[in-house]
DNA sequence: AATGTTGTCAACCAGTTGGTTGAAGACTGA
DNA sequence: TCAGTCTTCAACCAACTGGTTGACAACATT
């Protein structure tokens, strides 16, 4: 149940343009003009963003006559942190234990280098 | 450049099925086949999944005769928790200081319940 | 009342995604 | 060598995404 929430905040994070209006919104809060204003976007696309975020429960709308001010929330944040901690830990325990050694004792080649299989441009 | 590779991870981790795999891996590494085993979708589906997290960086494959044994990177876990550790420390230390006081003599009502938009069933 | 400002909704479009099936590559074992 | 196993590649399809434009609701100002 919290799982779903988990996806729409994972994939609103997976946008750079989202995440950099998280950026703009941890310094604090802005209308959606004001999150706007940066991009070379319309005001719409922008406002669909917002929406996104907010399903995601990342922001909240309050307001203000026709304004729309945005507010961080950063609860949200705690129940990523979570999961992330959980099995990055789980993992990294894993990992300098016996996995490892046990894989090399069977003999096959860990860790396949993945690191260069593509290196787009930056956003 | 970084920020392509962010945005990949998070797109990896949006997928519930692909959350999944993870913590199964966490666990320890295993085969295309029984990380396909539990679900109820195609071999080449669960290969295209596993393709998107190793473009992540969060596996990474190696060989054993016909098998591709999945190794989860602990190390990719670090990038996302950095980029939500900033936003979220700084938030929260601007909640509970002064801009939250500002809102409220500026008269505009902080925090629209966002948490009744959509129950959807969980994954 | 008329106008301008701010934001959302609706419809549309191109590109991506997650699934399918079929074929084929790579390897093991008889 | 031939059959079987494990995995990926290719082509296809429906659904979703991020963008657009146009209309309009809500509010402030004149």
């Amino acid at each position: 149940m919290d799982d779903d929430q988990l996806s729409r905040v994972f994939a609103a994070l997976a946008d750079p343009t989202r995440r950099d209006m998280v950026a703009r919104l941890a310094v604090g809060d802005a209308t959606v003009g004001e999150l706007a204003d940066p991009y070379d976007v319309s005001v719409q696309a922008v406002s669909k963003h917002i929406k996104v975020l907010a399903d995601a429960g990342l922001v909240s709308q309050s307001k203000d006559a026709q304004r729309r001010p945005c507010h961080l929330e950063a609860e949200v944040f705690d129940l990523m942190t979570k999961w992330i901690e959980r099995y990055r830990e789980q993992a990294q325990e894993r990992y300098g234990r016996l996995d490892s050694l046990l894989a090399e004792m069977r003999g096959d080649e860990r860790r396949t280098d993945h690191r260069n299989r593509q290196q787009g441009a930056a956003s």
